[in-house]
DNA sequence: TATTGTTATACTCTATAACTATA
DNA sequence: TATAGTTATAGAGTATAACAATA
C-alpha cells in the first residue's frame, strides 16, 4: 500500500477546494469573463454593457427596470449604465409613462450590438468546443437550476 | 402553423442570452458567491478569506506567492489579504528566507478553518443536491477543462 | 536578473439607503 | 402604497505600476 496520509485517503483532491463544484464554477466564470471583456474591450463595452445591449437588440422599447429584472441588476446600478450607454449614442431613452423609461438601440447602437453578438457568439462556441450539443444543452440546464 | 416572428424561427431562446453557456456560468457563479457569502459572513469570512483559510489548513507553511498561484491571485492582491488575516489572528506569517512568508493557521485558525469548511461542503452539497455522482464529476471535469 | 512582498491607485460590479416623482 | 428612476456611498475583487529587498 502507498505512503498516504489519512487526509488522502478521504479525499481524492490534492486540495480543499478541488472537490467543490462552486470553487469550479467560480474559476470558470472568472476566466471567462476576463477574456470576454478582452475581446468585447476592443469595442469598448464590457461583458455587463454588452448584455444590455443584446438584451435590448431583441427587446426593442424594453423599460430600464425590466431590463435589470431579466439580468438581476438593481435598479440603483442599472441607472448609470443605461445612462452611460445614452450618453456614449449607443440607446436612446424615451418615457413610456411619467415613470418609466423605454430602451431603444440608435443606429450607432445597432451597429455595436452585432459586433457584439458577433463577438460573444464566437467566445462561446470557442468555451463550448470541446462538447457534443447533447452535453452542451445538458450543462446549461444544469446551471439554470442553480441559478434560477 | 403558429404565428411566430423571425427571430422565433432562428432561435429557441426567449432571449438573446439564453443560449449561451458563458451567461449561465457567470449567473451561476454570482448565485453561489452571494449564498456562500451569506452563510461565511455570519463567521466574519468572504469567499476568498475562506478559501484562503481552507488552502492554508490543508498546506501549512505555503508560501504566500504559491498560495496566490493556485488562486490566481496576484501579489497585489494576496498582500493585504493575509495581512487582514494575520491581524485578525486567524495566520501566522514567518519568514522562509529573506523574502518569503510562510503561511500557518493559528490555534484560533484552525478552529475558523473547521468551521468554514464544515459550511463550505454543507453550500456545496445544497449545490450538487439534483445531481448524480457520476453528473457532479463529469460537470467538474468539463469546468475544469474551461478555466484550467 | 528573477522573485517576493508591499503600497498606491483605478476600475468593475454589487449593495444599501435616501430621495423624487408617478401609477 | 407600490413602482421607476436617480444619486451617493461603500465594499469586494481585480488590474497595473512602481518600489525595496532578496535569491
Amino acid at each position: 500500500m502507498p505512503d498516504r496520509t489519512l487526509q488522502e485517503l478521504h479525499s481524492t483532491a490534492p486540495n480543499p477546494v478541488e472537490d467543490l463544484l462552486g470553487y469550479h464554477i467560480r474559476r470558470a466564470s472568472a476566466v471567462i469573463l476576463s477574456d470576454l471583456n478582452l475581446s468585447l474591450g476592443e469595442i469598448g463595452l464590457t461583458v455587463t454593457e454588452a448584455t444590455v445591449l443584446m438584451f435590448i437588440e431583441s427587446r426593442d422599447g424594453i423599460t430600464q427596470s425590466e431590463l435589470g429584472r431579466h439580468l438581476s441588476i438593481k435598479r440603483a446600478n442599472m441607472a448609470p449604465l443605461t445612462a452611460n450607454l445614452t450618453r456614449r449614442g449607443l440607446v436612446d431613452r424615451s418615457q413610456a409613462d411619467g415613470r418609466s423609461q423605454l430602451l431603444r438601440l440608435t443606429t450607432e447602437g445597432q451597429i455595436a450590438a452585432r459586433e457584439t453578438r458577433s463577438r460573444v457568439t464566437q467566445h462561446d462556441r470557442k468555451l463550448c468546443s470541446t462538447l457534443s450539443q447533447k452535453q452542451r444543452q445538458a450543462l446549461i440546464q444544469q446551471l439554470e437550476t442553480i441559478w434560477r
